[in-house]
DNA sequence: AATGAATGAGTGTTCATTCAT
DNA sequence: AATGAATGAACACTCATTCAT
């Protein structure tokens, strides 16, 4: 019973949590994270201040709260998308059509990330520790998966290493010139566009 | 002798303002908009608080003046080197070089400028009002460019528009990795590696 | 409970509200507006200088919240102090003592109470919005109570609009000489003199 | 020749003075001193900040320099007119009139007098020291006009102290409120109802 | 657990005064 | 004498964090 209760505390807490987490990730993707107030992540969770200190020991902890989980989930569903496909092409084509959906379904999530990420020279407030080490991962493998590619032939002798840092750009980059509102294609034709980009160059040898 | 007595006073009023850009460009890269105070760009540019306000009439003001300047200089110069290439091949290589070179030379301006790219869903107290625009201008510039070349049938029949936001986001992000000390290459070569990505696609096809 | 929860917040909150106006009063009498510093309520009330704020939204607010209750508490009082009153002469003698009478117990609030009448001119930052009416009212009370009297012929033909005026000046200007320690006499002698001046004028035809 | 040419800087520097304080005057009568700045006053007068430190030491100075040269030329008008006078009634009179008229010709001047009268208990940083006597001093001229008629018998037996500073509020408050726009009669109707009042009485018994 | 009142360090900006030219 | 650039103390207001209830 104890076992019990102590679960449902924790199940009772999580959600809190999570509640919290979701409001606060609105309002710090509306405000960046040196605009956004305490009290006004609190009015949007619907609780009171000090209540929030009870989940979480600073406005930075839950400003990375509110990027972790999402950013846990992204990488590990591209990692294990791109692991399931088996060619080259398929898997560059997970790598980019699953980062592009879930931004594109958590815009919120993608102003931080994005931000966040552009700021990683200025170790702001927010600046979480291993993070950098975080996003550079998801270049990692998609780098690994260059690198075979390369041993296998399948592509051409590129930098497994800059390429997967140049796809990682751009499929960041189209994301944001979607929410800019710059591209008026969908996002199946803008991520083939990409994919086109960089699967044939643009050279005029031979177009199909 | 009015008039040189007004021109010193002048050139004196002028390299002040740049002293004090200069100092507030270290700063607001070191630190960001709202993490940089006041007293701490006074205090890097050697002045008392008050002098600041004598120049500029706000930290935004200073901000931006940090700013634009160089986001002239820099897409001034860009467009004359682009425009002074002839072949499209020498155009695109004239932007990211272009780009890339004044991100290396000017650290601090990189910083604060690509920060401000990636704020720009985050309408930030520091962002200005014609600023979203002037990025833009770049990217249609080059976008201009590559319209030409398809047309003229020197490149294959890529999306003048996205392909050019596409250049973009991976000069952007090759300078950005640079300066994270994600790459070990020299700068040319890098550049070489992104042209050559750009240029020949990633296709075995026809591997030189 | 939850009403009396509720209530006994309200009643806290009313209580510190009060304290801070006490506190502040205090020091704007003695310094004034400008020279008032927040800081200087706030140590004076025995708080600190964040606890203002949450009970009220500026300086201003503050100064005016200071002088209001008091404001409205005088105008009240001597309105229906005088409308008890049957004659005339008893109704002006009202007018007079009870407003003598309510300065003379708050000396903090005639010092503001004062110095904004005087101000009135000079629009202060301080300056009330609808205040310059608040104070013309108790003239206009007192005015039509005279062209009543005129009316009736208890009193001679005088103008009930410049008497009342004058009659204001006279009351307070007594107040403010008797804080300056002008006068030696005590209040209901002064206030007798002043009535009497009133009354009878200073000819020489009947002395009593 | 040594006596002449600094006889010409004593003009030449007292005419700048005078210029100063006309300037100053005009904007502490609309701002009211702590309002006013050092730099409005400099661009009022049409020169520069740091030259108004030639001719005084502080802000304050310049406040008291604005006030002081009116104050003494009223007083020293009042007294004269008043004492040219030869009847008691006529010397009332010369009091009221001269100094309404006073402030009417300088409205400006008005506003700071009225408003540093009333801000007498607060001690202004712009308090001057002996300023209280002065203006005291010219209540207690009245007071002694008003001593000798009651020992003359030419008045009744009115305490002469009282009196005159209820002659002093009345002619204060006058023209407070000519300058507020309360009254709509002339000037000249304005002072013989104060005279009247002051000098008949409200009473009923000998209308006349 | 939940609250929200209380705190006080921190910030952008103003402005009287000084001083080198 | 005249200037106006430079100064820095001062001030209103904010907000992350704490803690008594």
């Amino acid at each position: 019973m104890a076992v019990a209760t102590k679960t449902k505390r924790e199940v009772v807490s999580e959600f809190r949590s999570a509640e919290i987490l979701e409001a606060a990730r609105k309002v710090f993707a509306k405000r960046g994270f040196d605009q956004t107030t305490v009290d006004g992540i609190a009015s949007a969770a619907g609780i009171a201040k000090g209540t929030l200190y009870l989940y979480f020991h600073s406005k930075r902890e839950i400003y990375l709260g509110a990027l972790k989980r999402d950013v846990l989930a992204l990488h590990a569903e591209t990692t294990s998308r791109v692991a399931a496909c088996i060619t080259i092409e398929e898997k560059i084509k997970a790598f980019i059509s699953t980062r592009v959906r879930y931004f594109e379904e958590n815009r919120d999530f993608f102003k931080i990330y994005y931000s966040e990420f552009a700021n990683f020279f200025i170790p702001l407030a927010s600046a979480p520790k291993g993070f950098r080490e975080l996003y550079l991962q998801q270049a990692r493998m998609l780098e690994s998966v260059l690198r075979e590619a390369v041993k296998r032939g399948t592509i051409r002798k590129v930098c497994p290493h800059t390429t997967a840092l140049r796809i990682y750009d751009m499929t960041l980059g189209l994301v944001a010139q979607r929410l800019h509102g710059w591209s008026k294609a969908d996002v199946e034709e803008d991520m083939e566009l990409l994919f086109d980009l960089l699967w044939r160059g643009i050279g005029t040898k031979d177009e199909s």
